[in-house]
DNA sequence: CGTCAGCGGGTTTTT
DNA sequence: CCCGCTGACG
């Protein structure tokens, strides 16, 4: 209906549309409209090629990406067979093929799922363990990363054969275990759920074929940030049908640190390769202030980005003396460039290298004042991004621990958590008995609660402790018989009141106040499970919970967290320099472009700097009109304020695109 | 066993 | 500066 010029393909477009069959590969720059190749192919092959929609299969990075790909591909062949295109991440993916087969590996499809602070808080139990309690226990970050740094690569032990170092060992022993823990706890990790995956493949013919036959067409999005495991699971997944379409950008490979290959890319074998250099998303400034940076880097395709928009406004710098009058200052400019270029409110994003940044930057927000026709309002809306709020607070983390509970007995982990929460008496000398009985008899913990509560096993526990452990039993006794015959959200209403939560955190927020809104967050869970239970109406309820509970670990379908609609108010972006790939913004600022943020000074030891500068090079690209760049002279940083230099990068920007302003410039 | 105050330690990015 | 943890006390 639209006659943009952007609603028809450019040659290199039309190609990678049209190259449906074999390997392909298509190194798509900046805004050069790769969800839109994605998309017209996927609708190319259900149309022109008669394929049906349920065998296509496409990749993407993040559940955001996958939303995008599904609207937009409803808006070309509609929504009806949009929905039978299966569009998600991997870790989404592998979730489902997972629950389908994962009892072949031993594990049943109740698993739980656990994200990195439940890790966290089971190394550092199995390292209290290896090391007793005499021994104090070193700090566990050198450990976890190199935990975190084997269990990417799919291995399950570090290096053989290293030198017998003394931390190494250590390492090994808690990886062990915690291998161990995870399967007696039936529970996987985002990085286990895709070495399980890529070992049911292999060891599994028959369930790799019944995967291989289900999709006949494979695309893979941001193809730069896979992983080795994740490469191995399309080859295999792939090797049937031989048709796999990877779409990526060399230079916005900024996920090495969670353990992505750009060798992926840059050694893919294909039999069609395709670049689309062509930018329809930025003025020329903002290409050549880009391309300038990524020119830095060595490990790279040579690609150089243009666009037919013209040269457009330079970028704007300007240094503000602190952190406060920066984020002051980009209040004041997101008002004057809406009066000036009519931008909506949406149209403009503040992007920043760490989510520490965004609290001083909402804080300038709420309290700016400004002129609107309707008079002085005080207020600039916004919408955080991606921000890693809701699910990780702890009322919320701890309703799920009993949801994952019930679920899936076996999940330990969950147990722990909530045995004593809300308070019932069992304290940690308590837990400690039970852990370690637990562990010694190779009892799982709910079996040994149930057997304690029985006198089959006695642990000599508190008359209050015991009394505690029985009625724990009984609330999830009672849930489990609740949840069997009404609703989940009615299970958890019932649970909700059982534990009496509301006074619990009634009493939390009498000690530290300012939380009142704890409560509210638990209304919200509980409504989302309403939304949730009714988007998948006629479902059985156990599956359902399965299904609720594994979708929220993976941050599935979030959007119901934040606020009502995300992106239909009109409200400023805000969002992390990561969380901004693959989106675009009329105008953005990028905030604090400091030495010690960007590149971040842990980064500058290893080889990251070339992944800091593509990561700087991605926030550019998001801008089609206006960029601002900014940073303080000083910054609060650890409670005290310290000195700040200018990025090292801005200066491999030549200046005759950049003009520098004041910062209280008017 | 629960509570509270005081202390030291720590900030990258995400599924 | 904001936590989470520890240790003393009720």
């Amino acid at each position: 209906m639209s006659h943009k010029a952007s609603d028809s393909l450019n040659p290199n477009q039309a190609k990678a549309v049209r190259t449906t069959e074999g390997r392909v590969l298509v190194l798509a720059g900046a805004g050069s409209g790769k969800t839109k190749v994605l998309t017209h192919r996927a609708a190319f092959l259900i149309q022109e090629k008669g394929i049906p929609p349920s065998k296509i299969l496409g990749l993407t990075f993040t559940n955001k990406a996958a939303a995008e790909m599904r609207k937009r591909l409803s808006g070309l062949i509609g929504a009806t067979s949009a929905e039978q295109v299966t569009l998600s991440t991997f870790h989404s993916f592998c979730l489902r093929i997972l629950r389908e087969d994962i009892h072949r590996l031993g594990f049943t499809d109740a698993f739980s799922i656990y994200d990195e602070s439940d890790i966290e808080r089971m190394v550092t139990g199995i390292a209290k363990d290896i090391l007793g309690t005499e021994k104090q226990i070193p700090s566990l970050a050198p450990t976890m990363a190199l935990i975190a740094k084997a269990r990417s690569q799919g291995k399950l032990f570090l290096k053989e054969g290293m030198e017998p170092n003394w931390h190494d060992e250590f390492a090994n022993e808690v990886l062990k275990r915690l291998g161990q823990s995870m399967r007696a706890y039936n529970a996987l990790d985002f990085d286990s759920m895709l070495f399980f995956t890529k070992q049911l493949f292999e060891e599994c013919p028959d369930i790799l074929e019944k995967w291989q036959d289900r999709f006949s067409y494979v695309m893979i999005d941001e193809y730069q940030d896979t992983s080795p495991v994740q490469y191995q699971i399309t080859e295999l997944l792939t090797r049937k049908s031989g048709n796999l379409c990877v779409v990526g950008d060399d230079d916005q490979s900024i996920y090495g640190w969670r353990g992505a290959h750009l060798k992926n890319i840059l050694d893919f074998q294909y039999t069609h390769r395709i670049t689309l250099d062509q930018n329809y998303r930025s003025t020329n400034h903002i290409l050549k202030s880009a391309n300038a940076l990524i020119a830095g880097n060595t490990m790279r395709h040579e690609k150089n980005l243009w666009s037919g928009f013209g040269d457009g406004d330079p970028l704007e710098v300007f240094v503000a003396p602190d952190e406060m009058m920066e984020a002051e200052a980009i209040a004041h400019r997101i008002i004057k460039l809406k009066e000036l270029k009519g931008f909506a409110f949406r149209d403009i994003a503040i992007l920043y290298r760490s989510n520490a940044l965004s609290r001083i930057m909402e804080k300038a927000l709420l309290k700016h004042m400004y002129v609107t026709p309707g008079g002085v309002k005080r207020g600039i809306p916004y919408e955080i991004v991606g921000g890693t709020e809701f699910y990780e607070r702890r009322e919320i983390k701890d309703l799920l621990a009993y949801l994952k509970a019930i679920v899936n007995e076996k999940d330990a982990e969950a147990l722990l958590r909530i045995i004593n929460y809300p308070r019932r008496g069992v304290g940690d000398e308590s837990l400690d008995r039970i852990t370690a009985f637990s562990r010694k008899e190779k009892l799982p913990l709910m079996e040994l609660l149930k057997k304690t509560a029985a006198g089959e096993v006695s642990l000599d526990l508190s008359n209050q402790a015991l009394a505690g452990v029985k009625q724990f039993l009984h609330i999830l006794e009672d849930v489990q018989g609740k949840l069997k015959e009404g609703s989940v959200a009615q299970g958890v209403e019932f649970l909700i009141e059982r534990i009496r939560l509301k006074a619990a955190i009634d009493l939390e927020v009498k000690s530290q106040k300012g939380q009142d809104f704890k409560w509210e967050n638990v209304q919200e869970f509980v409504s989302s499970i309403q939304e949730f239970e009714e988007e998948h109406a006629g479902e059985e309820s156990s599956s359902l919970l399965k299904k609720f509970v594994g979708d929220l670990s993976l941050k599935n379908n979030l959007a119901r967290f934040e606020g009502k609609d995300s992106g239909q108010t009109d409200a400023v972006q805000l969002m992390t320099f990561h969380s901004s790939k693959g989106l675009e913004f009329k105008a953005c600022f990028l905030m604090g472009v400091e030495d010690h943020i960007v590149p971040h000074e842990k980064s500058v030891l290893d080889v990251g700097v070339e992944e800091e500068r593509r990561l700087l090079y991605v926030a550019i690209t998001r801008a089609m009109r206006n960029l601002t760049i900014s940073m303080a002279k000083e910054r609060k940083r650890l409670g005290k304020q310290a000195v700040s230099r200018p990025s090292r990068f801005l200066f491999e920007i030549p200046k005759e695109y950049l003009k520098t302003t004041k910062w209280d410039e008017v």
